[in-house]
DNA sequence: GAAGATTGAGCTCTCAATCTTT
DNA sequence: AAAGATTGAGAGCTCAATCTTC
């Protein structure tokens, strides 16, 4: 029998997204980081000012209280500093260190290059169909719901 | 500037496989499991005489020093048993309890479900392209190696 | 020595509950 | 009451080290 091509292609999606993670995990190793601080360093880097933690979870897809001890990791690496908002005493404004501009800047072009390896023997049509299909999946998945009536 | 086609494939991959695993934990959490013991499950029916733990390992394509925890939660949860193997003393043989065979029975065909609502919006022919991309850029990412000379 | 399984440390993540500020 | 951040419990994952058996 013939898989199922929507459990092929949820199998495949997991898989190739496993094996991303691991080896961009060996990649990040070596220079004292993790993928998950590495994406900090990547949004804040693009946002001076720096971000809210709220904003951090969202842009991450990730619980808020998962950013507290992400942070807490990196700011004692001396990556990042936690500054209060001016006006809303609730809220941390997060930014980047100049150690962590640093850091940021000395790794992404080797990122940027690894992923350039990885995907060189796709077309970019190929590419862009599938990130295509991705997203639509994505949207898919996260607008399921519980067979619970409205 | 339109951005990199292969940063464009690879973020997509990790949020679309991102937002599964996010639904399919709301899926199983009400049924008492998580993601990874489903599919421990599902390998298992396949294969009535069991598996070692090295060989769940290879398949869900983890650490074995993983696998040791999780079976312990799926053992006290009683889905699934430990027997030693007779041939060889360092090896468990795992195998499904009557309850895991049930519940897999049971959950199996609720998933195949949600899998066909979630892809239902796809054509066949785009489903397979898909998959087709994805499992030629995880075998691209598992055969990255770290620039060092051989 | 090599292989199967385990343990301990550390990271990421979720969920529920709490605290402070709005 | 609602929103931002934190804490504690629990799951999944990796890596390095250890123990037993082959």
């Amino acid at each position: 029998m013939p898989t199922d091509p929507g459990f092929e292609l949820i199998t495949a999606v997991v898989a190739a997204s496993d094996a991303l993670l691991r080896e961009s995990q060996k990649f990040f190793r070596p220079h004292g980081l993790t993928a998950a601080q590495y994406n900090v360093l990547n949004l804040l880097s693009g946002s001076p000012p720096g971000l809210s933690q709220r904003e951090l979870g969202d842009a991450l897809v990730v619980d808020r209280s998962n950013v507290t001890g992400l942070l807490d990791r990196m700011e004692k690496a001396g990556w990042v500093k936690r500054s209060n908002d001016p006006v809303d005493r609730r809220v941390y404004r997060v930014s980047l260190t100049p150690a962590g501009r640093k850091l940021w800047t000395r790794l992404h072009p080797l990122y940027l290059e690894v992923v350039a390896q990885v995907t060189r023997n796709f077309s970019a049509a190929e590419m862009r169909a599938g990130a295509a299909t991705l997203w639509a999946l994505e949207a898919a998945a996260s607008g399921w719901q519980l067979p619970v009536g409205p």
